[in-house]
Formats: structure tokens, sequence, C-alpha cells
DNA sequence: ATCTTATAGATGTATATACATCTTAGCTTT
DNA sequence: AAAGCTAAGATGTATATACATCTATAAGAT
């Protein structure tokens, strides 16, 4: 049981959070064991009940701990690869992994949107968007086409920035805006001449199609874009709650 | 603004929370708009500030609204297709667009899990596993092959159940067993044989591949599948948060 | 022995309050 | 005109308290 430091600016439910999944992470607290009562972890931590509370309600959504009403809280069983739970991009997760990640640029130009970029981005069809067209290398072999549609009239500049050394998010945050949530539509297809070409494969060849729209916290459609996998060296996993 | 019911036994913030998201979606607060502060509604609702604010939380875990510190709290732009954030099953959201769904069970036994199985359910190679392979139909058309794997010492009664008619998932829950969460790995691969005849296509044909793992909220894996999806006929949508 | 009933202990809901922190806007100063 | 200060208003964090509700267990009644 960690003290908590009252002057750092970090908020205590924060500190209480931390501490208890330092503790189910270090195998302190074992799967299924029940953790102490919520009184009795405000009177260690020298808080209050509420405080705990709000720490041990963010782990419950992490998916570490579980409540049973009238009975106590208790450790999950461990189930998720770490943080596969988030939505990450290419990029990150792969470095994670330790994978060397190069991107080349293949298009980068403004033109007026299509109809299904304008809608996906809730804009008129017509409108100008920034489009940003991306091979990505792992460890030295093609992977992914990427096809990225942006509003213009959110991110004039982008063109001037280094699209081959920053992902697209990483320059958003940049300007202020953090990606929050995305939606992605997956289907197999077959990979057609230019695809095959770029990621040197048969035509014909299985592709992971994905049409992925990414939105900021306040529902703002920032980008629109559509992906291209090698199904034989992508694979995607993701985690949904019920 | 309706009134809340103090007796009917539902809780004030559950109340506040429909309260807000039946204005949400009937445009009596539009996108972008700022809501009134929490003060503001803990007034108008009767009850307290900390009351107000756990039911807006919950909309914001929605994406119904945000709160920016300092400012006030908005209505998101709406950008999901409804509850296509959540993880449902199969047969659930094709029904939900009204498609007529059948079931044609091909296996339906018992035997020991092999390794893959195994730890996808954390037990050990050699326990046993009850294997229930399913066809799945969409308005008439083969659509996917479900492999599913059950761990036989949760459920010994599983094959006494009518397969076809109930989806496995409302068969959990009618022992007191809750799906919370699935971990999915999906993948484009060619269709070979046994999968390319069942689902009528050619060999060689796009399909999207996916293995499931089914989880209880306590952590307990309960239903590992592998699930083979007809790539012209099947789209998977899916919403990641940051 | 079995069924019922208390009861203890845990989480769930709710209040009232206080102060911290952030943002915006307006005022003041330079 | 620009910069800086200030105050108002909003969300963020935290406390102390109370009672409701659920669960499991132990005691009691039949």
């Amino acid at each position: 049981m960690a003290t908590l430091s009252k002057d750092e600016g970090i908020p205590l439910y924060v500190q209480i959070r931390k501490s208890l999944r330092e503790d189910i992470l270090n195998k302190v607290l074992l799967p299924g064991q029940k953790i102490p009562s919520e009184d009795e972890l405000a009177a260690q931590f020298g808080v209050s009940r509420m405080t705990v509370r709000q720490g041990i309600s963010d782990l419950i959504d992490e998916g570490l701990l579980y409540r049973r009403h009238g009975v106590g809280t208790f450790v999950a069983q461990p189930h998720l690869e770490r943080d596969h739970t988030r939505l990450t991009s290419f990029v990150e997760s792969a470095k994670e992994e330790g994978l060397d990640v190069n991107v080349r640029v293949l298009i980068a130009d403004i033109l007026p949107a299509k109809l299904k970029v304008a809608r996906s981005l809730s804009l008129e069809e017509g409108d100008l968007v920034v489009r940003v067209k991306t091979l990505r290398f792992v460890a030295g072999l093609p992977i992914t086409v990427h096809d990225a549609y942006v509003p213009y009239k959110l991110f004039p500049q982008l063109l001037q920035e280094d699209l081959e050394a920053n992902h697209l998010w990483d320059i958003f945050e940049s300007y202020g805006f953090r990606v929050k949530r995305a939606l992605q539509r997956l289907e197999a297809r077959e990979a057609e001449d230019e695809i095959a070409q770029l990621l040197e494969v048969d035509e014909g060849s299985p592709i992971l199609y994905k049409e992925r729209t990414v939105f900021l916290d306040d529902g703002t459609a920032v980008e629109f874009t559509y992906c291209y996998n090698r199904g034989d060296r992508y694979k995607l996993t993701v985690v949904l709650d019920r």
C-alpha cells in the first residue's frame, strides 16, 4: 500500500488507481481475489470512500476489477493483451512490438471531396480535402496502403508537415486536436492491380480492406481513410465491450 | 425538462441520463450546443450536482456529450451509427437490420481441447470442451461458418439446448453468465476447400477470418470461436476509443 | 433437518459543501 | 493597440454523511 502525496498536483483518485493497478499487475492482488472493501481502502489511504470509488471505477472500465453488489470488489482474470482494448495507430502498435516502421508518401495533394469522402467527413461534395496516400513498411516489407482524407479547412497547412516522419494523429495533436474515437468498417477483398503492385502480391490475393473514420471528442470527423492491408502479414486485434 | 419520480425505484441519475439522452436524440439539444451547467441542471431537476454529474458522465462515455474544463458540457456531433459502438452478436446485428437469419448446426460434440483452444480458454490441453460448429445464413444465403468451443465444466448440459434456435450467449445468460467483452483477431485469408464449399464460393476467394474469445465480467473466457466470413457479403463494423 | 429470519458487511445512490483549476471575457495598464 | 490582470462561471477533485439494496452467513423457529 503506497502512501499518497497530497501536494504534487496528482489527484488522489489517480494515485489510488495507480497503486491498485500496480498491485494487480505485480500479483500483489491475485486474480479472483477480493480486494479490501471501499471503507477499508478509504481508511488505509486516508481519503473518503467516494474518492476510492472513483479510482476503482476506472479500473473496472479497464477490465482489471469487477464489482459484486453486496459482496465486494474482485480482481478479474487477466485476459486482455495489454492495451489492445484501446484505439492505437498502426505505427504505434507496430513500434510497441519493437518493429521497424517506414512510411513512404505516394501522393500528397489538395482536391475536392468525392461523395463518399464528403459524407464520411460531414462535408459537402466538392469541399476541399487534403489527401495523403502512403505505403507503410514493417521490417522493410510493404504491409499497408493508406489513402487518407482530411478536411482542408481544419488543416490548411497539413502539406507543410513532414508526413513521413510524423503520424497524422500526432500532427492533429500539435494543432490541439485530440483523436478520441474511430469507426472502422472491415471486409476481405481481392487485391486489384495497383494495390497488388504496391504490396508486392499477386492480383486476387486476400486483402484486409478497411474504411476508417476518425473523430475528436466533440464528434467532429477529422480523417477518413481507405486502408489496404496485406492479408498474410497484417492482423488486426480489437476488443469490444457489451 | 422532465420531472423526476422519487419513488419508482429508478435511480435519479438514470432518470437524468435518460432525460438528457432523449433531449439530444429528439434535437431539443442540438449538436455543438452547450447544455445547462451542472449547477443549473441540479436546480432544475431538484437534485444535487454530483447526481447530475453521474448522469452526464454516462452520456460522455456513450459519446453523446463532451466536457470542456472551465467552459461547459456540449452535445457532440452525431457520428456513430447507433449502438455500433458496443459488442453485438452476429445474429443480433443482422436481425436489427431486419434480415432473416438461419443457423444450421454442422457439428455438436464434446472433445479434448487442442493447444490453441485450451490456451484461449485458460484450460489445460486435453481438458474437455463442447464444440458447436454452425453455418449461418442471412436471407437464405450462406455467410458465415462458426466453429465455437466452450469449456465443458462450465456448461456440461450445453448439448441439451436447442443450438439452432438460441444463440450461445443467450444460453450462457440463462445459466446466469453475462457476456461482457470479446477479443477478436482479424485477418483476410483465402477460402480452403471445406469452407469454400460451405460458403458456396470458389477456393481462394477472400474470407474475413476471425478468431474470437468471449469473456465474462470477471475475465473468465467462456467461448473461443473460429469464424469464416464470406468476404463479399460480410462487413464488420467496430468502434474503438483512444 | 429444513425453512425462515435477522444481521453484518459490502456496494449503490444521494446530498450538501468546499475549494481547486481552467477558460473566457472584460477591464486596466502600459 | 497590445499586454497583463481580474473576476465570473464552469468543470474537477475531495470530504463527510446517510440511507438503500444486495448477498451470504448465522441464528432461530418449525
